[in-house]
Parts: C-alpha cells; structure tokens; sequence
DNA sequence: TATTGTTATACTCTATAACTATA
DNA sequence: TATAGTTATAGAGTATAACAATA
C-alpha cells in the first residue's frame, strides 16, 4: 500500500468526499433512496414471517375487502393479472387464502383469507407498522402525516 | 353478461369501491407506490436516449467527480460492484466513458466521461428535470423541497 | 367478440460466490 | 492476507403473448 494513511484515504470512512448534488437535486432520485432503505426494514420483517412485499400488501387487500375479484385485486395494487395468479397459487398453497368461482360469473374468481391468513396478516400489519417505524425515527409525527400527504399527492394525483 | 349495466359495475370506472385504508396508512406503501410513478415518468424520458436508472445515475456522478474509482462510485450510488461493472463496460463501449488504471495502485480503475459522455449526461439531465416536473406538477416548490427535505432524513439517516 | 384468469416465457434488476491482479 | 475489480450465475420482480373458459 502507498504511504498514505488509513485515516486520510478518501474513499474510506470520511469518504463522501463525492459530490452527489446533481442526483440529490432530483426529487425523483431522493424517493429512490428513501424507498430503499423502507425496502429493506420492511423486507427484514417480512422475513420472519416467510412473506414479500406483494403478498403483504394481497394479505391486507383481503383481510379489508374478503371475496374481491382478482382483477380488481391486480387494478389496486398496481399488480399484473399473471404476477397475481401466481402469487395467489403460493398463498393458496400456502394454506393462507382460498379461491372461489363466482356464481354469477363463472369466469370470476373471489378470493379470502382463509382463519390461517387472517392470522399471519394480523402477525403481518404489526410487523409493516414496526417496519414504518425503524425507518421512519427520524421524522417527528406531523413530519410523517406531512410526509403522507406530499406522497400521495404524487401518486393520487 | 348480467343484466347490470356497465355503469353500475363496481370494478369499473366507479371502481375503487375497494378498502385500501390499511395500506395507505402505511408510509411505506405511499413511498413504493410514489416511487412507482415516479419511475415511470422517468423511464419515458431516458428511453429517448437509450438510458436506464442506473446509468443516468453513473453519467451524473461521472460528471461531478471525474476519475472517481469503482468501488467509490457503486457506494456512492448502491449499486454493487459486479452489476456496475457490467454497467460500465455496457457505457464504455457505447464510448461513453473510459477506464484508465491508476498508475499509483494498479488496482483500481479511473472513470471519466468521454466528450460524447458529457454531451449525452447534459441532455439526460434535462430529461431527468422534466421526468421531476411531469411526476411532481401537482406539487408547489415550497412542498417539493418539504418532500426532499423529509426524505433525505429517511435515507441520509 | 370481449373479459377473467392462466400458462409460458422473457427481460431487467439485484445478489452472491469464485476468480484475477495487485497490494 | 486484504482489496479492486471481474466473471459467472442465480434469484426476484416485472412484462407480454397466447390460451381456456365464460360471457
């Protein structure tokens, strides 16, 4: 190694001798970031759980509407009709939700959770708010509502 | 098809009859689902030029730190070090970017911006600007920088 | 003909292990 | 031994086309 020192290398712990102004400048990119870091608090409590992202989000979609069509399932959360199919497989597999053809309409197909699926989903919302909450310690109560609002704004919008 | 009218039929454009209360009171599923049309709107505009996320990423912070090295760069932007190699030998044959080794430690590799490089980041940037004001139109400048505000506490923790 | 859901498939993104060359 | 970078590869997430069943 050179003869510089350890605590003078520049790419080491004073690192961030980068300049990221440009990127940081962009509203977009600061979204990425911040998704990032909720990623990966979220996934971590998911893991104990043996559940993804996707699913959380069908596990609560089900819980708060049982026997939802899955097309209007796919529509909400912005999820493709085959990536659904699938993934309910698994969680029918899984013993956490069950499928049942529409009487009316036999080419429909209503979902609910199944005793086991309301269960984990309970396990599940606790985990996703004790996610929120490891990445979010930072920011005070109303930074949080604020933080809600400008978000959906972009989304709902 | 049933006697119900399509105006009436509750999974279309009326539609969002559905709950989604639980998930939207989770900060992290407002940041996914921002992140999601923010993306959009920012891959429309770097498909133009033919570029992806992480590339524009790289040109920025090539043109902010000229002969940064690898491992600097994929820290700086999380990105690990096998996908950005691959990710640089993809700009540097479309000659948009050079390797030179350090002649101080033979290790490492020296990036910089070629002139096409610089050329192409500099039309990239504005593409990036109107990707930020396509997704964020419903925002004024006092929110927006509320919103950058609060998430870089998220990420910059 | 149009719609719901499925199957098969492909493409991108991301992550990991093993290697090289240098130090 | 440790580090910078590379190669190869595998996995997850996402997207599209073609199909079956039903309307």
């Amino acid at each position: 190694m050179p003869t510089k020192p350890a605590s003078l290398n520049i790419d080491d712990e004073l690192s961030a001798q980068v300049d990221q102004s440009e990127l940081l400048g962009l509203l977009g990119y600061n979204v990425r970031r911040a998704y990032l870091v909720i990623q990966t608090h979220f996934d971590a409590q998911m893991e104990k759980l043996d559940l993804r992202q996707a699913d959380f989000a069908v596990l609560s979609m089900l819980r708060s509407n049982p026997g939802i069509n899955q097309k209007a399932l796919a529509e909400a959360l912005a999820i493709a009709p085959p990536n659904l199919a699938t993934l309910l497989d698994r969680l029918e597999s899984s013993g956490l939700l069950g499928r049942q053809r529409s009487t009316d309409d036999k080419r429909i197909q209503l979902v609910s959770l199944t005793p086991q699926g309301v269960k984990l989903h309970t396990q599940a919302l606790k985990a996703a708010q004790k996610a929120d909450e490891a990445a979010l310690h930072q920011l005070s109560a109303g930074e949080r509502e604020q933080l809600k609002r400008l978000l959906s704004k972009i989304f709902a919008g």
